[in-house]
RNA sequence: GGGCGAGUGGCGGAACGGCAGACGCGCCGGCCUUAGGAGCCGGUGUCGCAAGACGUGCGAGUUCGAAUCUCGCCUCGCCCACCA
């Protein structure tokens, strides 16, 4: 049964986004509505949302990810709090420099563009972005600080310059920091190419002093896989360091680093990577000539080929030799490409009988296998390597330690290493200092002058911009463009005044967004980095989103530059995002990830063109759980317009006259309002609990549920009533949220006052929200048999009373009685029946 | 090779150890229409006329009861990968 909501429809207008969205858009940021006070009386929320790299439109990804923290942020502050949520461009980087290239355009010009037209699709989405704070890393008022955050570390010993073996991207004609090197054939992030090894003086941060302390996530929520691929990246293994002196008296003593000192009477050679320092002087005559070609093929080599596991291990024995400090043996000494230079000390103990790769390299060069520790009563494994996995092996064949159980060994042999002066316990990590000089220009400049005199000179804070200039050369050649730039290059020395030289390079772009979050807090403070006191007054930021690819990069920069910070004195917090949600990825419809080169961007201005931003926004958070993402596909939308559309006429169409229902003949007007009224307020309930775990699709349906059951009070005459009333008016409210502008127009409509959104979050009456009767399933050895309709208070008894006089149960139990009714009260019967 | 996560209708997905498939899409039928690619109403896991049986990747287990917990497989995704 359908009212007729012709005239109604005539009477409020039809359901038209278009007509109403950008006025509603256009008021809120005249309003300024949403723009956060630094001296609100209210609690702050900082909830921040990853800003976008501006690279030319905004496509479907960047709505869903802003739509779910906007629903949360525009709910918080409902609820009370004075919520910030500002939004940014991370303006800096290759893309710009290389539409330079292409296209003949400027990098800050195809920037300035960009950035543009983004801001301007942003505000299509009716996000509720205090645009007042926008920072845009590119602008000299930002980068200005970002250099001057240069000169505090290096101040303070923590950005080093230093020659070393990077990673270069060969096509982009740029180095690499390690997190920027991905997969197992050592890609360039960017662009995919392999990356190669090439010997550079470059600029470093030293993040490695911070790896104990990124290891800690103690008071902050945090995703598990996120902290996991942030514990894993940094690395930590605990072990000991060995001393195997040498026999060339001039040579100090190879230090060797372990994770199983208790397998130490089984090493039978040492292996040194070839960069190791000591190679030279322990080669001997004969030996020269073969250790030199190795070592040089060794440096041609691609990371790619080397760090391939599969490849058959390669080495040369360099002619000395060395002593076990505990078995007293004597050890030759090789080289190999499998030990890793910037690992723990880049020399080893090859101990073949317990370590998988050392007992390759044994068998290929014919070195002894000793097995020195055996599970309790076994015996060595034929033909391979035992790795201890349980904790039952004791050792054999080692001195004094023999019959000792391993994991009791690895402490007492350490400890003796460490009185002999041998050694002791020792820990190494993965993780590497933070290499961000890049030969590129579209990027803020390392503010640093070389003199002749007085090597490596910060440029004075006062002089800060350093600015880059508007007239280079933009082909790659694999020096900084501003290489070939006379006017920049010509400094004086700040402390002598003498002629010096610029540094050329310029930062990676992940240190421009390793303290961006600061900066909202006083975006246009032109005497310094931030504002200390609003920094107290946001900081940390209590809710941070975005992508998950982030892991090692971005969020691990970013705790490091706060932490680094902290200890200048600068900051007085830990850590800088309290809490992280990620968002899953959007793919493109043929489940690939979304590239302008495979040509799959989704673009959402038709979508927002033809149903409205507000129906895109759900649509989004509909199609699944947020952080899930999945491959992109429009079908389905018309059901969320549909159900707008239905919100728009319960909500703003006449009370209809309506004829009998099926409803109606179920109860008395009374009892309907007060179904309505229950599951007004556990939507309330859902909704709130939903939102606030960036559960929305299951939040929408739940929307969408009361919706159709205003729809069918409406049906039932109810229409007119409080209740209705309510309900209808409870579902703006939790609409507003998600669907801002439909939401904002209907709450006009209906008389009530601007804005929706400064309202107070509606909240649910525990004692309305539950049900006075329910239905309770009885089953029957665990099988749905029957149910019972029951009062809530009905005692468990009279309930096990009337399930066992169920027909169906009877039927079941063929006259028997039952060996035992489980009742789980509110939940459900199980009657089980005696065995055979 | 190591770590983490995920497998549920035709599709996206719901489901504190307790009614599997909420909510939508699609499809089928109907209403209203000059018309329908608009709107509304009803149906829709599979097999079966039905009663009913069977159903959450596969196989075991725990439990009165398992999509959910445990163990072993299979498949897919992500991260790391000669890290001593």
């Amino acid at each position: 049964m359908t009212t007729d909501t012709r005239a109604g429809t005539e009477r409020a207008g039809r359901f038209d986004p278009a007509s109403y969205e950008q006025r509603w858009r256009d008021r809120w940021e005249a309003d300024g509505l949403y723009r956060a006070d630094d001296g609100d009386p209210r609690d702050k929320h900082y909830l921040l949302t990853m800003y976008p790299y501006p690279s030319g439109d905004l496509h479907i990804g960047h709505w869903y990810a802003a739509t779910g923290p906007d629903i949360v942020a525009r709910m918080r502050r409902m609820q009370g709090l004075n919520v910030m949520f500002p939004m940014g461009f991370d303006s800096f980087g290759l893309p710009a420099e290389n539409a330079a290239i292409d296209r003949g355009v400027h990098p800050a010009e195809w920037t300035a563009a960009n950035v543009e037209r983004m801001r301007a699709q942003f505000r299509t989405m009716g996000c509720m972005f205090d645009w007042t704070r926008e920072v845009v890393t590119s602008d000299p008022e930002y980068y200005r600080w970002t250099q001057w955050l240069f000169l505090q570390l290096f101040n303070a010993g923590l950005a080093y310059r230093a020659m070393a073996p990077v990673d270069w991207c060969p096509r982009d004609q740029v180095v690499l920091a390690r997190e920027q090197v991905e997969g197992a054939d050592r890609h360039c992030w960017r662009c995919g190419t392999p990356v190669v090894k090439r010997d550079l003086e470059q600029w470093f941060f030293r993040i490695t002093n911070y790896a104990d302390e990124l290891l800690r996530f103690e008071g902050i929520d945090w995703p598990e896989p996120i902290r996991l691929m942030q514990t894993n990246w940094i690395g930590r293994s605990e072990g000991a360091e060995i001393h195997f002196p040498t026999e060339a008296e001039e040579v100090e003593p190879i230090r060797v680093f372990t994770t199983r000192p208790d397998t130490v009477f089984g090493a039978t050679f040492l292996v040194l990577a070839p960069e190791h320092p000591a190679v030279s002087a322990l080669t001997t005559g004969g030996r020269r000539a073969d250790v030199e070609a190795y070592v040089a093929s060794a440096r041609r080599e691609t990371e790619i080929e080397r760090m391939n596991a599969e490849r058959e291990k390669t080495g040369v024995f360099i002619g000395s030799y060395a002593v076990n400090p505990m078995s007293t043996e004597r050890i030759p000494i090789w080289i190999a490409d499998y030990v890793l230079p910037g690992y723990g000390t880049g020399a080893i103990m090859a101990v073949p009988a317990h370590d998988e790769r050392d007992y390759e390299f044994a068998v290929k060069h014919d070195r002894p296998v000793r097995y020195v520790v055996l599970p309790r009563g076994g015996e060595a494994p034929q033909g391979q390597a035992f790795v201890a996995h349980t904790h039952d092996e004791v050792l054999v064949d080692s001195g004094e330690f023999s019959g000792m159980p391993a994991a009791e060994a690895i402490g007492a042999i350490t400890q003796q290493l460490a009185d002999l002066g041998l050694g002791g316990p020792a820990v190494s990590y993965k993780l590497r200092d933070w290499l961000v000089s890049r030969q590129r220009y579209w990027g803020a400049p390392i503010p640093i002058v070389y003199c002749d005199q007085h090597g490596a000179q910060p440029v004075p804070e006062d002089q800060l911009p350093v600015r880059l200039p508007p007239d280079v050369d933009f082909a790659p050649t694999g020096i900084s463009p501003l290489q070939s730039h006379a006017a920049f290059l010509r400094a004086s020395c700040p402390a002598c005044g003498a002629e010096a030289r610029r540094e050329t390079d310029t930062m990676d772009t992940f240190v421009d967004s390793a303290w961006y979050f600061l900066r909202y807090c006083s975006p246009h403070d032109a005497e310094r980095p931030w504002d200390p006191e609003a920094i107290r007054a946001w900081l940390p930021v209590d809710l941070y989103t975005g992508g998950a690819e982030h892991a090692v990069l971005h969020l691990m920069y970013a705790r490091f530059m706060v932490k680094a910070l902290r200890d200048l004195g600068h900051l007085a917090f830990d850590e800088p995002f309290l809490a992280l949600r990620n968002q899953g990825q959007i793919l493109g419809a043929d489940h690939h990830r979304m590239s302008k080169s495979r040509g799959n961007v989704a673009n959402p201005d038709e979508l927002v063109e033809r149903y409205g931003s507000d129906t895109v926004r759900l649509f989004l958070m509909f199609i699944g759980p947020w952080d899930q993402g999945g491959p992109w596909s429009a079908s389905g939308i018309e059901g969320i317009h549909r159900f707008l559309g239905r919100v728009w006429g319960v909500a703003s169409e006449p009370p209809g006259k309506g004829g009998p229902s099926a409803d109606q003949l179920l109860g008395t007007a009374e009892e309907l309002a007060r179904a309505l009224r229950r599951a007004t307020h556990a939507t309330i309930a859902e909704v709130s609990s939903d939102y606030g775990d960036f559960r929305f699709n299951t939040a929408i349906s739940r929307m969408m549920e009361l919706t159709n059951a205003i729809v069918r009070a409406r049906e039932s005459g109810l229409a007119g009533t409080e209740a209705y009333a309510e309900a209808v008016d409870t579902l703006l409210l939790l609409l507003a949220p998600a669907a801002p502008h439909i939401a904002e127009e209907l709450w006009q409509r209906r008389g009530h006052p601007y804005s929706i959104h400064a309202q107070p979050w509606p909240v649910a009456d525990p004692a309305l929200a539950v049900a006075e009767t329910i239905e309770l399933p009885v089953q029957v050895d665990g099988k749905l048999r029957d149910r019972l309709v029951v009062t809530r208070d009905t005692p468990a008894d009279e309930i096990e009373q009337m399930a066992l006089a169920s027909e169906n149960v009877q039927r079941y139990l063929g006259g028997r009685s039952p060996q035992r009714v489980v009742q789980i009260p509110g939940r459900l019967v199980n009657v089980v029946t005696p065995g055979e």
